[in-house]
DNA sequence: TAGACTATGTTTAGTCA
DNA sequence: CTGACTAAACATAGTCT
């Protein structure tokens, strides 16, 4: 048990070419730059995430409060022109697609709700129709059109569901709820864990949530986003 | 000039309530968490993402090599199941989208290239079919029928463009090229930068890039998405 | 693969320019 | 807003379980 321990050592900005090292840094550093980000979060009250793809082809990510609310928000804010439709062709099908992604998901689980999807039966009972044919013979009118009608169902469902769609950032003051756990600020309270949200919705085979965050998983808070999913 | 200067104090890890000193703080860490993830994506040579809401409603994102690259690759990671149509049912409209984002963009700016858009004329032209109606009328099977159109135009254009695909996520190794700059490792050669990358599909008005990360913006790298757009 | 240890490198709160 | 400064708080490399 000689005491050897060499303290931190400054270590080359390269990257790490030990496999063993480079895995241990890896794990390590990661949990810190999520806890870096889980303070900002609670100490600015402002919305963060972090998407890390590791060496081995996992996806982590950390979310304050929910990793999808930020990333849907980047996407927002990165391609919506004010007035979508009126500005014609400045709007982007990928405009019209990261709004649909959230819109359809909605019209998704509300239709779920109901009956549930039969896929392979109307299938082919819409066979004769012409989005039925090989993509490659879709014309650009087709494609358009297409297009246009994912847009009109994006503008229908939101004037109906404006407000749930408020519901998809929550926008709580976090800060007040764990006031406690963080009491001391030591690191080795800091509780790290893995969780798995069961909600389909919401699969992250690797989320990661310090204990003075938002808790999403195993616990009563599981199904964060059903305000958002339902009509 | 007297020396009052108290050092690091302790805080509570909750929302600061002074504006000035939340701006200040917001603004440090801000900086900490990006240099944090930009280091652990040097060391260990992953792709790594943040993007932070501010107080004041702005975007700020980083990435390693690039922002949009993660996130494209969390959505992937998120939603795919092996083999989307023959699992039926258990495929999300969600999934779809995001697939279709992708696809649907590179379609896009193939047809671009040819002629462009005339979007009010279309909108026009094809007023009798059924998919101007209300959304609200639309039924279950109608819904289905528009994701499975946009499904099998996903498969025919991947099959297509598989080798395209391939140029989303370049995969370099960046290590390399920043092994001097970063020699010493001392924050203050981190050079703060905030660049608008001029390319319409890649705007982010609050780009922030360290100097030892790779450069887009008004380098000659400019256009890092001209192999993935074109088809 | 994950936890514990500790010396030392790094970040940052408070403050002023 | 951005930069500098200092001392204390915090993160972590190397090592061992």
């Amino acid at each position: 048990m000689a005491k050897v321990l060499k303290g931190r050592q400054k270590i080359q900005m390269v990257k790490i070419k030990n496999k063993t090292r480079l895995q241990v840094t890896f794990s390590k550093r990661k949990y810190g730059v999520f806890k870096k980000a889980s303070e900002l979060g609670t100490l600015c009250g402002v919305e963060i995430g972090v998407i890390v793809l590791s060496p081995n082809g996992k996806v982590f990510s950390f979310g304050n409060p929910d990793i999808r609310s930020v990333v849907n928000q980047y996407n927002n804010h990165l391609h919506y022109p004010p007035r979508l439709i009126e500005d014609g062709p400045s709007a982007t099908i990928q405009d019209l697609n990261n709004i649909l992604t959230q819109e359809l998901a909605k019209l998704e689980m509300a239709n779920k709700n109901k009956k549930g999807l039969d896929w392979k039966k109307s299938k082919r009972e819409e066979a004769d129709n012409w989005w039925d044919k090989p993509p490659n013979q879709l014309d650009l009118s087709q494609t358009t059109c297409l297009i246009k009608a994912l847009e009109d169902l994006k503008i229908e469902l939101r004037s109906q569901q404006s407000q749930h769609f408020q519901t998809i950032v929550p926008q709580s003051d976090y800060g007040r709820s764990y006031n406690n756990v963080v009491a001391g600020g030591n690191i080795n309270t800091f509780d790290q864990r893995r969780m798995i949200d069961v909600n389909a919705m919401n699969y992250n085979p690797n989320m990661f949530v310090p204990n003075h965050g938002p808790m999403f998983g195993y616990n009563n808070n599981n199904n964060i986003f059903e305000g958002f999913l339902s009509l």
